[in-house]
DNA sequence: CTGAAAGCGCTAACAC
DNA sequence: GTGTTAGCGCTTTCAG
């Protein structure tokens, strides 16, 4: 059976006063109001004794203001994703903010009901990862008012604050890394091509094998998701397509997973018959049959950013509404062989 | 801006209706009303037309109901958590319940913070995997009549409906694997010793050595919590004070990891020079420079089944209330060494 | 078949 | 210094 918890109008009955001193007293506003101190003792022992807690439901409603954030994201055991939202609920919680997680599973319709849920729950504020490439239920939202924030992908077309990493350059450094030590036959393994992630990290690809002159083949580059089978999928088929092939540069961790599968498969082993950048480190990527080269991304960084946009946007705060970049930092282990 | 949004009442002031006849056809219960097609049908275009989304709030302070679940989780970003959080975000929205999330980062303190926010916020149900050996915040929550369920650790002293894996059975088929193999000085590098999950698999070691006639060392008993950190410093000095020991046995994902740290920095070798197995599996432990061996938890289970147990609690219906230990499994990789 | 009205628990403007 | 009151948006008796 449930008990029903104490009230501020439970709490001002026994005390025999109206809710309204109560309510002051319990909400720091004692000397505001000039409550006397007995009064301000008694309400806040009595409080003490019940346990109360007040009903945030019923403060909300009256507010207009749940202290509620919502996040939605494709997947939270991703480690990614996790990390991020770790950070983020961090700040939110310093904040006073709550979070209600949703994972969207990487589909667009799951995004797209759990925003509408969450607008139904009248979150203060929004924080998605999104999947796909349709930004219309986005613009949407943000048109409601509720300030809304991106992490990790963005969309050209719609001006919503995003935080990502600088995909462009960390990918330039990557390739450029790979060129250096001798590699002009580089695969890419992308995610979803029409992701602004996915193409900033092709133009940085591009863009470091044109600076070296070398001529950009289409067929090096593979893959329609960020998933281990898509990764698996892309390797497996360039490996044949093109023996030539000296590299691979993976998209995401899951891809870099994928990716390994294939290589392992097909009886090769990393350095000594190809090489491999992941483009997101993991904490285990150091203990690998070969320790991997990795483009690391801020991920706390990222959360903790976004975070502090979003809040500054739900305080009516001024804010740079444009994309932060968050710069990469390439983590050089073993698995890019020098071959020059 | 923020736009004030469409209410009911708004609704009914357009049609001309009152609030309570739009909310019953919105809410399905125009036959049980027996409201008339047309007016149906008009508060439905209506409702469509100024993309009326209920107000959840205002739904919950007067259903007494938020159809909202609190998760309250060490790290979230540790994926043995993360993919119990995604199982259970998965069937609590399947079930129409959203998740509150909050990390308590590991310490008690937080969680005990977090546990009082949530019940502030009017949760349904509270899904905790408790940090520390302090549970009294833990049964005073469940006095206060709303359902709760533990996954991962659980208490011997309260009786709180709890999911995990069966620590005890998953412990000894590790340890007895490792005999088999010739090994009869384990280190057992163990996070929190007074956690149940601990004491359940020390339990499982030792009973695998003593029915195989071994005697059990408690020097060999390193470890103090469930981190990185700490699985580093009890193989570290396990390594140095004792050399004779062949084989380690790790009690999570992260002690693996410290271990696994700790060994490479001496320039031993998995499996060459020393043997381990993890208690708990992890998407990279195929590709490592020695598989490894580990205890699989079916970690999207425990997620599942605690949020059955949660949700049918929620709804009054009967349920054992005892705690559920789902069975483990070991996958044997290449990280054990024959030394028969 | 539909409307009026009360009330969930809280806060704040307005009394006195 | 403290009490009274209205109302946030919804649901649900109770009326008609």
């Amino acid at each position: 059976m449930k008990k029903s918890p104490a009230t501020l109008k439970s709490i001002s009955a026994t005390l025999g006063m109206a809710p309204s001193t109560v309510s002051r007293v319990l909400n720091g506003k004692a000397k505001e109001y000039r409550i006397s101190e007995p009064t301000a003792k008694k309400v806040k022992e009595e409080a003490d004794r019940v346990g109360f807690s007040p009903n945030q439901i019923a403060s909300s409603l009256r507010l207009q203001k749940t202290n509620t954030i919502g996040l939605v994201i494709p997947d939270i055991s991703n480690n990614y994703f996790a990390t991020i939202a770790r950070a983020l609920e961090n700040e939110a919680r310093k904040a006073g903010y709550s979070i209600i997680l949703c994972d969207s599973q990487g589909q667009t319709e799951l995004e797209r009901d759990a925003i509408r849920l969450l607008r139904g729950r009248n979150i203060d504020g929004l924080i998605v990862a999104p999947v796909g490439n349709d930004a219309e239920h986005l613009s949407a939202f943000k048109e409601s008012g509720t300030p809304i924030v991106l992490v990790d992908r963005y969309f050209k077309e719609v001006s919503i604050p995003s935080v990502s990493s600088d995909n462009f350059q960390g990918a330039y450094d990557a390739v450029s890394y790979m060129i250096k030590h001798g590699h002009t036959k580089i695969g890419f393994i992308q995610g979803i091509s029409e992701a602004t992630v996915n193409s900033d990290r092709l133009n940085g690809y591009t863009k470091a094998l044109e600076d070296n002159s070398i001529e950009v083949q289409t067929s090096y580059i593979r893959g329609d998701a960020f998933t281990v089978e898509s990764g698996y999928q892309a390797t497996k088929q360039l490996l044949e397509d093109h023996a030539d092939v000296t590299a691979f540069f993976a998209m995401s961790n899951l891809i870099t997973l994928g990716a390994m599968d294939a290589i392992k498969e097909k009886g090769l082993e990393i350095n000594r018959d190809i090489s491999l950048i992941s483009f997101d480190d993991e904490l285990y990527f150091s203990h690998l049959s070969t320790p991997l080269t990795a483009v690391a991304q801020n991920r706390t960084e990222i959360g903790e950013k976004a975070m502090e946009i979003l809040i500054k946007l739900i305080k009516d705060e001024q804010v740079e509404t444009a994309e932060t970049h968050l710069p990469t930092k390439l983590i050089v282990r073993e698995s890019v062989r020098d071959i020059r």
